[in-house]
DNA sequence: TAAAATAGTTTGATAGTCAAACATAATTTG
DNA sequence: CAAATTATGTTTGACTATCAAACTATTTTA
């Protein structure tokens, strides 16, 4: 493999990562039902979304934060009216947080931009390269979950 | 293209990139060259590690973040020994900005750890498959720079 | 039942971020 | 050339994100 193609793969692997997620945030801000919303308060939405009333601590496990800190994000999101708190009959220390409305429009638009980057991405592609990028792709975070452990 | 391989896809594309970034920070950590380095703290030596001296306007252009937040890193940078402030003869308002030895065993080290990256990625892949997964990721970066415009 | 574990919140600390106000120096332009 | 404009940086104020530790309230367990 030469040297110069490696860094080509590092560049476009590592670097734009971050590019990346700037730019999910800048799609974010520009569209009317997620404008007033910092990607982690969607990604947060993402999650109860995807999978229902989830507790505090179902959520924080997913998104790998502590449950201060979701604590935090989940009183400014229900200042703002995308989420909504109910009370667990099962467990009375447990609270389940669901999505509002506004919350779930939110949750669709933003859906809604993974939808086009997908499509724009594999467009024209073939079975045979698309498994090529899948397996490539897993490999890549084999060997993160490898270092994480 | 069936609907479940597009999750899939989207599930390593956009939701892994986190845990990149953390696995990355988490290595960083681990070893003794970089354990009192933030991920920000990191790239910012690379961006001058890589290029050499450096003004604060460049550097801040590089990393795409205002000189006022590359002021309050380079700071830090400088206290912990990193980093070097030099005068500039052309213009006087410039600062130029270079790694001390420190700060040089810091940027190789994390080097190091993108060359593993690569090599644990590469690893296996056959010419047709490389070019695959080149053409594939540079279309995402295509993508992404037009929505960022 | 008393002790230990679990669910959340609040507080204090640090990092990252931007915009605005500021100081200095270089460039443009009338 | 002197004045206005532009460019380079720093500092401050505000906000988000993050964690750890202290705390309250429940539930489990020994």
């Amino acid at each position: 493999m030469k040297s110069e193609e490696v860094n080509t793969l590092n560049e476009l692997l590592v670097k734009n990562f971050k590019d990346i997620l700037r730019t999910e945030e800048k799609v974010l801000n520009d569209k009317e039902e997620t404008k007033e919303l910092s990607m982690n308060e969607i990604h947060t939405l993402e999650i109860i979304g995807i999978d229902g009333q989830l507790i505090m601590s179902e959520i924080s496990r997913k998104l790998r934060i502590t449950i201060s800190t979701l604590s935090i994000t989940i009183s400014r999101l229900l200042k703002k009216g995308y989420i909504k708190k109910v009370k667990s009959d099962i467990d009375r220390r447990a609270i389940k947080i669901g999505l509002t409305g506004k919350g779930i429009i939110a949750f669709k638009a933003h859906e809604q931009f993974h939808k086009e980057m997908i499509d724009a991405v594999i467009k024209e592609l073939s079975i045979d390269e698309f498994k090529v990028i899948i397996e490539f792709l897993g490999r890549i975070n084999k060997f993160f979950s490898n270092k994480y452990k």
